[in-house]
DNA sequence: ATGGTGGGGATCCCA
């Protein structure tokens, strides 16, 4: 089963670069971020028609998650639990079942930005209610994908140009600290699993040429218990896609599963 | 040189 994150930047302005993907990709299971839509006006008859089942978690203007699958979707679960008074879209999570079980959760991590301050505070407090999760997923001792748009560069290797995101909420000492908790959990961030060393990027900002210049950072993760690293063939990152015409300023990371 | 780009939706917020 191959697994999909990718940020889309909104899906009113990316649905035929989205589509173009999926035709090509083909990734049984897709889980979107950002789709800036509320969950009426996201055109799911798109993904239909090319077989998917469609869930969505929308937001107006701002944020909203979904989850393309070319399996059945089943116990849909919206919003991060540990905080009934969190309104904002930035989780979904779903199981599939292929030749085995998967439960596969899509996240927006908040960015953080301008730290420090409240909005940084709110990235931290949401990181601190999803190591909390994680720890429930993990005990299930079942096969658990948690995939998304992270807003953290874990390390400096995983930026061309360390230097100039040390005071930025992406790589802060406090939330690139509690990201590194995530892992100590027990989770597995599968692309660097496999793809040890610098040059991996999964987002280059559109201002500047950065996407010429090679100047990027690895943002988006997948992180596998271990009953699912036990499955891991392969992880990628699809970067070429963000050369094309109106492309996000994310591309899309995989892994496949024997699954 | 205190800008630059892009999406969403409203004349500004977010990234």
């Amino acid at each position: 089963m191959k697994i999909a994150t990718f940020n889309i930047n909104g899906i009113k302005a990316r649905h035929a670069a989205l589509c173009a993907w999926l035709d090509e990709a083909q990734p049984d299971v897709a889980l979107l971020q950002e789709i800036k839509s509320v969950d009426e006006g996201f055109p799911r008859e798109l993904f239909e028609e090319r077989g998917y089942n469609v869930e969505t978690h929308g937001q107006k203007g701002f944020n909203g998650v979904a989850i393309l699958s070319k399996f059945p979707l089943e116990d849909v679960s919206r919003g991060l639990p540990g905080d009934d008074s969190d309104e904002q879209a930035r989780w979904i999570e779903a199981s599939v079942v292929g030749k085995r079980a998967i439960r596969v959760c899509g996240l927006y991590l908040p960015n953080g930005n301008p730290a420090p301050g409240p909005k940084y505070d709110y990235k931290l407090a949401w990181m601190d209610r999803l190591e909390t999760y994680a720890k429930a997923l993990i005990s299930s001792e079942e096969v658990v994908v948690i995939a998304g748009d992270y807003n953290i560069i874990p390390q400096a290797e995983d930026a061309a140009r360390p230097e100039v995101w040390r005071q930025d909420a992406l790589h802060r000492l406090d939330s690139r600290e509690k990201f590194r908790r995530l892992l100590n959990l027990g989770l597995t961030e599968a692309f660097r699993a496999r793809h040890p060393g610098a040059g991996h990027y999964s987002f280059w900002d559109y201002q500047a040429g950065a996407y010429d210049k090679n100047d990027g950072i690895r943002i988006d993760h997948l992180l596998l218990t271990p009953q699912a690293v036990d499955l891991l063939e392969d992880a990628q990152i699809d970067h070429e896609i963000r050369g094309r015409e109106k492309p996000s300023d994310h591309v899309p990371v995989w892994v496949q599963l024997d699954a």
